[in-house]
DNA sequence: GCCAGATTGTTTGGTGCCGAATAGTAGTGT
DNA sequence: ACACTACTATTCGGCACCAAACAATCTGGC
C-alpha cells in the first residue's frame, strides 16, 4: 500500500510536507490533492478487495458485475445506456457483453423499431448470480465502512455527490 | 439525516432508493452501499476527466503518471516499492516501466549489491514532464472539490482514510 | 560449501479498457 | 427520391492489468 495518504493522519501530514518541499514553487492546493488522492486510493483498495474476496470465485470482473447489477436494478437496457450507467466506453461494453453472453448470464436482443439498437436482458442464471453475489458485496461494503457511524456514512456519500456533480459539470459545460 | 441536498442530487438519491425496492428481500445495508458506490463513481469520473483533459496531450496513462509522481517526490525507488506505492502488480509495473523507458522519462539501473533488484530513476525529461503535468492535475483537483469548503475537504479526506484503514485490515488481518 | 526456501523482476495468457475507424441504420431537409 | 447528418454498435490496435508460472539470485541452516 502506498505510503502517501495511506495509513495514519501523521503520514498524510508528512507526505504533504514532502510534496510541498519537492514541488516548491508550483503553488499546489494540498487540501484538494489530499481529498482527491484519497478517493482514488480508497476506490482502488476496495475494488481490489472485492475482486479477490468475492468476485474471483464467480469468475466475474468488476465491470461485469456492475453491468449485471445495473440490469438487475433497472431491468433490460439498451447498450448505450448500459455503458453510460456502468461508466465504460461502448467498445468495452461490447467485450464485456460477449463474455456475459458466453457465460449465459445475459443476452442481446435486437430492437425491431430501430435496427441499430440492441437491448440487453439478464437470463435467469444472471438474476440468480446477482442475487447471490450482491449480499456478499454488500457485506464488504458494510465492513469497510464499519469505522463510520450513520451520520458519517451519509456525510461521505453527500460530499462525494458534490464532487461528482462538479466533475460532471466540467465534462459537459 | 440531513435533507439539504443540492439540486441535481435527487437523481442519485432516487437511484439509491430504487435499489432498496428491487432488492427488497436481500436485507441490504443501503447506507454503506451508497457511500461505497459513490466512492467508485466519483473516482472513475474524476480519473477519466484527468486522463482526457490533462494526460491525453502528454500520451500518459493514469498509472504512468502516478509512477512518475512517486519517483518525483520520493526519488529513485526499487521496483517492488514502486509497484506498492502506485497500487499495481509487479507484472503491470514491468509493462509501464517499459513504456516510460521507451519515452525516455525513466530508466532502470541494476543494484550491484543484489542482482535481483532494479532501481528506477527519473530522467531529466521525466522531471520536466511531472513538473509540467502536476499543476494541471492539481488544478482539476481544486476544481472538482470546488463545491466543498476547507472543513468539508478535510472531512472527506478523513472519512476516506477511515475506510482505507478498514479495507487494509481486511486484506491483511 | 551447499542446498532448500524465500525473494525479485520478468514473462505469459487472458481480460479490460479506450479512442478511432467502420458499417449499418435512422432522421431531416430539399 | 436523394443527399447529408446524426446516431448505434462493433471492430481494431495498443496499452493496462492481474495471477500464475518462471528464471535468477540471495539467505539461513547444516
Amino acid at each position: 500500500m502506498p505510503r502517501a495518504f495511506a495509513a495514519g493522519d501523521e503520514e498524510l501530514v508528512e507526505a504533504e510536507r514532502l510534496i510541498g518541499v519537492q514541488m516548491a514553487g508550483l503553488d499546489l492546493d494540498l487540501l484538494s490533492m489530499a481529498a482527491v488522492s484519497n478517493i482514488f486510493r480508497t476506490a482502488t483498495a476496495v475494488r481490489k478487495h472485492m475482486e479477490r474476496a468475492v468476485l474471483k470465485s464467480y469468475s466475474l470482473s468488476w465491470s461485469a458485475f456492475v453491468i449485471l447489477f445495473v440490469l438487475r436494478i433497472w431491468g433490460k437496457q439498451e447498450s448505450r445506456v448500459l455503458a453510460a450507467e456502468a461508466g465504460v466506453s461502448g467498445g468495452t461494453l461490447t467485450g464485456v457483453l460477449d463474455t456475459l453472453e458466453r457465460k449465459g448470464l445475459a443476452s442481446r436482443h435486437p430492437v425491431t423499431s430501430d435496427r441499430r439498437r440492441v437491448e440487453v436482458v439478464l437470463t435467469n442464471a444472471g438474476i440468480r448470480v446477482v442475487d447471490e453475489v450482491m449480499p456478499a458485496i454488500n457485506s464488504v461494503e458494510s465492513r469497510v465502512t464499519g469505522g463510520l457511524d450513520e451520520d458519517e456514512k451519509e456525510m461521505l456519500a453527500r460530499l462525494l455527490r458534490k464532487v461528482l456533480r462538479s466533475v460532471e459539470e466540467l465534462d459537459e459545460p
